[in-house]
DNA sequence: GAGCCGATATTCT
DNA sequence: GAATATCGGCTCC
C-alpha cells in the first residue's frame, strides 16, 4: 500500500473530521472495549501548538512516522493522551482523540475508570477506559492484529469546527472537530 | 453547573 | 525553574 492511498495520509485538518464516528477498539486480556469518536483535534506541521513544532524528539518521534499509527504521550505528568498520525511519513502531524461514546466493554471500562459514567469524555479518560498507555506508542491502528485499532463506525451526519482546547499558541486555528447530535456530544 | 486548585513527568527556557 | 494537547475533588452557588 503506498502512502498516497493511505486513508490518513492527507492533510491533518481534513483527515481529522473523518475520524468522527470511527470506532477505537482495545483488546487486552481477551476483553474488547471500544468507543465511537465524537471529538478530535488536529495538530499539524508548522503549528506552534503541536508537539512536532520543534522537530523530532524522543517523545514525538511517532508523529514523524507513517500515518495510521498511534502516538501516545503523557499529559501533565499524570494522564495519557492518544493520537492518530496523519500525513506522509516525515511530516509530523497527528489528531488528538478527545472524546468518545462507549460502544462495547462498558463494565471493564467502568472498572478502569472507577465509575460508571463519564467513561471516555476527555482525552485522558478515553485512554484510561481503553487501557492505552505509553507502551502502545507506535502501534498500527489499521493492523487487524494490533491490540488497539480503528474500525469504521456509524456515519456522522455533520460536525462543527471550533477552536482547540487547553492550548496557548495557535489558538486561531479552528481545528477542534465535534460530531453534531445528542448521542455524540461530549459528556 | 461553574470556578479554583493540586497532582505529577517531561520538555523547554 | 516554568510550562504543559488533563482530571477529580472541592467549594460555592
Amino acid at each position: 500500500v503506498n502512502e498516497a492511498s493511505h486513508p490518513f495520509a492527507g492533510v491533518v485538518d481534513e483527515v481529522a473530521p473523518r475520524l468522527l464516528g470511527m470506532v477505537l477498539i482495545s483488546a487486552f486480556g481477551g476483553v474488547e472495549c471500544s468507543v465511537a469518536l465524537t471529538e478530535v483535534e488536529a495538530y499539524g506541521q508548522a503549528d506552534p501548538a503541536s508537539h512536532s513544532f520543534r522537530g523530532p524528539s524522543v517523545r514525538n518521534r511517532t508523529m514523524f512516522g507513517p500515518p495510521g499509527h498511534l502516538y501516545v504521550y503523557r499529559s501533565y505528568g499524570i494522564h495519557w493522551c492518544a493520537n492518530v498520525v496523519t500525513g506522509p511519513a516525515g511530516e509530523g502531524a497527528a489528531v488528538l482523540l478527545r472524546c468518545g461514546v462507549p460502544v462495547a466493554g462498558m463494565s471493564t471500562m467502568a472498572l478502569r475508570r472507577g465509575r460508571s459514567d463519564h467513561l471516555a469524555d476527555g482525552p485522558g479518560k478515553l485512554c484510561q477506559a481503553l487501557a492505552i498507555d505509553g507502551s502502545h506508542d507506535g502501534l498500527d491502528l489499521l493492523d487487524p492484529e494490533s491490540p488497539i485499532r480503528l474500525a469504521p463506525g456509524g456515519p456522522v451526519r455533520s460536525w462543527t469546527a471550533t477552536h482547540r482546547i487547553g492550548i496557548t499558541r495557535g489558538t486561531d486555528r479552528p481545528w477542534r472537530f465535534v460530531a453534531d447530535g445528542s448521542s455524540y456530544l461530549p459528556g
